[in-house]
DNA sequence: TCTTAGGGTAGTAGCGAC
DNA sequence: AGGAGTCGCTACTACCCT
């Protein structure tokens, strides 16, 4: 089993397509006052620069570093040609985020070596092929071989054999467990649980009872460096969405509707380029104290169409009845997804649905041909800025 | 008076339907 | 008549990545 994750994978490409930043402390990280660091090269972080941050803490930090609003279609892309160089080493590859994945060597042929070999000769070929450094994690079940990968960072590799796991696990302090966040740590370290190897001998029951049946149980196993999670490759989409903090907090609601049109239209841009039709609608409401709440509703017939997601979505946050709350944030997500080409479409929709679909796509046509943004709802076309 | 993005997945609890 | 499962659904929380 192979962990393999990009080392600082946006701020990396970012350098590789700067060489004059080799060596610099460089930001990759969102536009505006508002903006978080997505990436920083190791140079920033020596300074204490992470990521999630915000951008103006890590340039009080590191005043020097340069920042770069990121370029997403460019990672897709190195990202793509990443997971395919793992898919000519074996077909057993579950991607985990656009920089990292689990690979499944054991059934792959001995032509490459072991599973070492295979993890080194992918590092050299990430790197002669796309310029930036990967490191890998090898060990015999998926949690540990992304401990490994993280403690092999950045530019390395870190074999974990069966006999050292315990070795290797019980010393590390309980928030480096996969799946151990800020507040799952705060309750362990309540329960005077600092490293994994005093937490595997707690019994299963009372971690069961600290953090719930399925959680406790888990880390349990976890500690003891059980894992039975096999590499399960092409797992399809589950959802997909779109969010946007404004520049400033909003409390006019026709703002607001304007912006959920926008992140509608754009959803359903991507069920449609995806294949996939929508069954359940949700949005996200973030309130200038930063309390977020959720809302959703499940349609009769799922669409791709963002008129409709719009609807949904304009219905469900008039239905809070605020009154002028101030708004930091707002989102739109479609979930429960279905492959277009399974669901009884056009048996389905009412004229007046065909033709707001038949609009839409004759749009994505459109902005293929002439660029993102060339048809756009008359309601979105007063303000170039797009309603911010 | 200003700190806190945007893309996701998974687990849980409560509730009504069956 | 009442109880136990289970399912679909919503809302929320925690967590993950860069």
């Amino acid at each position: 089993m192979l962990h393999v994750d990009m080392d600082a994978f946006f701020a990396s490409v970012e350098v590789r397509r700067r060489p004059e930043l080799a060596g610099t402390p460089v930001i990759v990280g969102g536009a505006g006052s508002r903006g978080v660091v997505t990436s920083a090269t190791y140079e920033a972080r020596r300074y204490g620069v992470r990521a999630a941050m915000p951008v103006s803490r890590a340039l009080r930090l590191c005043p020097t570093a340069t920042v770069l609003p990121g370029d997403l279609a460019l990672y897709s892309e190195v990202s793509r040609a990443v997971m395919a160089l793992f898919r000519s080493v074996t077909p057993l590859v579950e991607p985990l985020s656009l920089d990292e994945a689990f690979l499944d060597v054991a059934g792959a042929g001995r032509r490459l070596g072991d599973a070492a070999g295979i993890g080194e000769y992918i590092r050299a070929r990430v790197y002669d092929e796309q310029g930036i450094t990967c490191s890998v994690g090898v060990a015999g079940t998926k949690f540990v071989a992304k401990l490994a990968s993280t403690r092999a960072k950045p530019d390395g590799m870190l074999v974990v054999r069966p006999a050292e796991v315990m070795d290797f696990l019980h010393p590390l302090p309980v928030g480096a467990l996969w799946g151990v966040g800020a507040k799952t740590e705060e309750v362990l370290l309540r329960l005077g649980l600092r490293t994994v190897g005093e937490l595997a001998h707690v019994p299963a029951r009372t971690l069961q009872r600290a953090l719930g049946q399925a959680a406790g149980a888990h880390l349990h196993e976890l500690a003891w460096g059980r894992d039975p999670r096999r590499v399960v490759p092409d797992e399809p989409e589950k959802s997909a969405g779109h969010e946007e903090t404004f520049a400033t907090d909003v409390d006019d609601p026709a703002v607001i509707h304007r912006e959920l049109l926008r992140l509608a239209e754009r959803t359903a841009g991507r069920l449609r380029s995806g294949g996939w039709l929508a069954r359940t609608v949700s949005i996200k409401v973030r309130f200038a104290d930063f309390a977020t709440i959720t809302r959703a509703r499940t349609l009769d017939v799922p669409t791709d169409v963002g008129q409709e997601l719009y609807d949904v979505a304009r219905a469900l946050f008039d239905a809070l009845g605020l009154d002028r709350a101030r708004i930091r944030l707002v989102g739109v997500r479609a979930e429960r997804l279905v492959p277009a080409d399974s669901a009884p479409l056009q048996l389905e929709l009412g004229a007046r649905e065909r033709g707001r679909r038949e609009a839409e796509l004759a749009a994505d046509r459109a902005a293929r041909r002439f660029g993102a943004g060339a048809v756009r709802p008359a309601t979105l076309l007063h303000r170039a800025g797009g309603g911010r």
